[in-house]
RNA sequence: AGGGGUGUAGCUCAAUUGGUAGAGUGUCCGACUGUUAAUCGGAAGGUUGGUGGUUCGAGUCCACCCACCCCUGCCA
């Protein structure tokens, strides 16, 4: 007899098998104990009558607290009131370890998130974290799945960085040695050096920001995914992030279910997804806010006549802002795609936009539902001269770049590639308020522990 | 970095113009039950974030500090 995973349960009805795993919660009388274990696959209830086990046994299940570790062997049942369809009879208990006072209770009430981050090490056994990490899990394999079967190379870069990628963001600082180094913010640039060696070359990994951001978007340690591709152009750029979004997408509504169930997300507002994401360049949606601030300024609705008043605050031409993003996504059901921004606001590798050199060829992708931007990617700079002028103009030390600068001496072509932010992603699907619950131990401004 | 806000029982929150610190939930004990956020009864649980000030009297008013949350900017 072998201990059986809750999911697979169903497959051993009317036979006698062993589950291990941890009391979730328990009901009981004098005559009968309703155990509820889980075991990270599933729940199930584990029914001891008062004649089902040994008197010690009994008495041992009525005084199990929460979060005890127990293994019970019992005979498998269909039972219609069970939410999973089968039910155990619990012949044989053995407790593990007996559990007192376990700090995290199971209501619907949400407590103090930042309490509950704390014990984030125990949080993750509750259910919607639970159902959150799984999809993330899913949501990763996915984003594996898409590149390995469309023949791309996975291309590690390395997060010890000599200086900045961009020149703009703030970088933790490390020492190494007797010099400094840096945490990576973008693989991106290593990311071009493999797709000049492989064509079509993926970077996967973790991405640091030390920008002191306090929002429910903005973690300081992240997980990336940045393809690049040799002979890739813009409008590539964009088929290649939208068949990639919707390939996880998909993925999770098929193969998470019951998390998203969980998390009582709404799946109508996913399933858009299957058709073309809008592209808009930033010249037309500058135009489209114009219309859109005057709309909203009149809206009964309250929150667009809140969302009206910041709609181009930073002033027609400039960059885009949250509320800017946020209107323009309001008007689709999936995600858009904005595309051709002004140089000035964008980094020095994006290559100008040949019918207007005011403006790069860059794509933003923004998520519905106020989690905003999950997608940055350009077609890169690839003419030397224009790409020395770029990194004198930023003021880039060449020192820490000059190996950039050789791809474009030693055969260089048209490519690009993007960057997806995993948790921001998985934060879209999963309806979450909090980027923060989507990654198992979330860093922020304030946290490092646990 | 700027703006706004919140700190009261383990957790979620009340407490009238400044006048004896409350409830729900969880925990513990008991009863009962094919229960599933069970139910019923009882008990424990507090230096009201900290320091100082005003006052006969401060959870409440004032100052400073600390912690965290939200928004903006930066970005994924």
């Amino acid at each position: 007899m072998a201990f059986v995973e809750i999911r697979d349960l169903h497959k051993h009805i009317g036979q006698t098998v062993d589950v291990r795993g941890w009391l979730y919660n328990k009901r009981g009388s004098g005559k009968i104990q309703f155990l509820q274990i889980r075991d990270g696959t599933g729940f199930v209830q584990a029914v001891m009558g008062k004649q089902d086990a040994t008197e010690a046994e009994f008495l041992a299940a009525s005084g199990l607290g929460i979060e005890s570790s127990i293994e019970v062997a019992g005979e498998v049942r269909e039972d219609k009131r069970s939410p999973i369809g089968v039910e155990l009879t619990c012949r044989r208990l053995k407790v593990l370890q007996e559990v007192k006072d376990y700090p995290i209770q199971i209501t619907k009430d949400v407590p103090n998130i930042d309490w509950l981050l704390d014990r984030r090490h125990l949080w993750v056994r509750s259910r919607k974290p639970h159902a959150i990490l799984k999809v993330r899990s899913e949501a990763v394999q996915a984003i594996r799945d898409f590149y390995y079967q469309n023949g791309f190379v996975l291309f590690d870069a390395p997060v010890f960085t000599p200086a900045s990628c961009e020149g703009t963001s703030t970088l933790f600082e490390v020492p190494y040695f007797d010099e400094k180094a840096y945490l990576t913010q973008s693989g991106q640039l290593y990311g071009e050096s493999g797709a000049m060696a492989f064509g079509k070359v993926v970077v996967f990994g973790p991405t640091f920001r030390a920008e002191k951001s306090k929002t429910r978007r903005h973690l300081t340690e992240f997980w990336m995914v940045e393809p690049e591709v040799a002979f890739l152009e813009l409008d590539g750029i964009m088929d290649l992030a939208e068949s990639q979004i919707r390939f996880v997408v998909q993925r999770c509504l098929e193969r998470c279910k019951e998390e998203l169930k969980t998390l009582e997300r709404d799946i109508s507002r996913l399933e858009p997804v299957a058709k073309p994401f809008p592209r808009i360049s930033y010249k037309d949606a500058q135009k489209r806010l114009v219309e859109l601030k005057a709309e909203f300024e009149k809206s009964a609705d309250p929150d667009k006549q809140k969302l009206a008043k910041d709609i181009l605050k930073n002033g027609l031409g400039d960059d885009m802002g949250a509320a800017d993003e946020t209107a323009i996504s309001m008007q689709y059901d999936r995600p858009v795609m904005i595309h051709r921004y002004p140089a000035a606001v964008k980094a020095f590798y994006m290559k100008r936009d040949p019918a207007d050199p005011e403006y790069v060829l860059g794509v933003d992708v923004i998520a519905p539902e106020g989690v905003g931007e999950i997608v940055g990617g350009a077609q890169r700079e690839d003419d030397l001269e224009v790409l020395l002028a770029r990194i004198r103009e930023h003021n880039i030390p060449m020192e820490s770049i000059d190996w950039y600068v050789d791809l474009r001496r030693f055969g260089t072509v048209p490519h690009g590639g993007f960057g997806m932010g995993v948790e921001r992603c998985v934060q879209w699907i999963c309806g979450c308020e909090h980027v923060r619950e989507t990654i198992p131990f979330p860093r922020t401004i304030y946290r490092t522990k646990p």
